[in-house]
DNA sequence: ACCTGAACACCGTTCAAGT
DNA sequence: ACCTGAACACCGTTCAAGT
């Protein structure tokens, strides 16, 4: 006699992202998760492998979030470096959880996508890999210094994105 | 009748750097850590609070070593950009663990020195912290992306970061 | 088919008892 | 003083038994 199913991996993978807000990776318990979905712990294991195929789940949904916010800011790159801090702020932990827990490749491309299209009206397509890395790299690492405290000792964090993003597109515009 | 002193926090800590480079984070348990300085478990939390806390000093550890290369370095941003590349590329796990476990701010004070020293001698002093953030914003998120696998697709990765470094020491002197 | 209680392994941590 | 075995709480995971 078949049961319905009482919960999906969509419910799961929401609940993984709120849970991870509220309580940060160690509070993103198997426990935690089930009780939200309304089931028992050993029950999501017929819709996920472990806990770590989890984390890269949430990870995934993560960067996809992100992705859409990326496409709804112009194409250009003070805009999306814009967008990418508002993600930032909006989704600390899952934000930091992109770069920690294996995310799936193809979502990590397409989120790629509009910051290369943008990199490439810029400088050409030849240098548009390079300088679309350079320009994620440097938005990533403010963002985690800035998310971790880094910034904490003083000065205008503010001014200094602002800084940052003016000085690279000098840089790849030169 | 007093126990002479069997380990040290110390050996503790270096114990939790090698651990953490052999078995990742999740290796790093108490237990492992434990056995490595010859004593039970227990008997570390006569010498740290608890695991993180452990984690923090190993942090700290990383930190500190990697300040020691970057004053080794010449004091100028191409040397301290490759410093910091060698020593991420030697110690990954510490490395990432220095942006996830709360380190000291001493020592993140510290590391910052020789950062500031060389931005200032190219920005001047006014805009020496924003350029220093800058410089390591992108240093340390390429330095994650690279070592995440998240350049896995292609292109160029010692180009991509001489690319990089040269177009922000021109977007910075511009 | 899916769900669950029970069970197991493993880890962090505490503490009373040893020396 | 420091060390340890024993114990406890908590978590991830498996599995036989329910429906």
């Amino acid at each position: 006699m078949p049961t319905p199913e009482r919960t999906s991996v969509d419910e799961i993978v929401t609940a993984g992202r709120e849970i991870l807000e509220l309580a940060g990776p160690a509070g993103l318990t198997m426990q935690a998760v089930a009780t939200r979905v309304g089931v028992r712990a050993p029950s999501l294991y017929k819709r996920i492998r472990d806990r770590d195929a989890l984390l890269s789940a949430v990870a995934t949904a993560s960067i996809e979030a992100l992705t859409a916010q990326l496409e709804a800011a112009a194409d250009d790159l003070t805009a999306l470096a814009r967008a990418y801090r508002t993600f930032a702020h909006a989704h600390p932990e899952g934000f930091r959880l992109m770069f920690t827990a294996a995310a799936s490749h193809e979502a990590l491309g397409r989120s790629a996508a509009p910051l290369i299209r943008a990199a490439s009206a810029l400088v050409g397509e030849d240098d548009a890999l390079d300088a679309a890395r350079l320009f994620t790299a440097w938005a990533t690492g403010f963002l985690q210094m800035e998310l971790s405290g880094a910034f904490r000792l003083g000065g205008d964090v503010d001014r200094a994105f602002e800084y940052g993003l003016s000085r690279l597109l000098t840089g790849m515009a030169a």
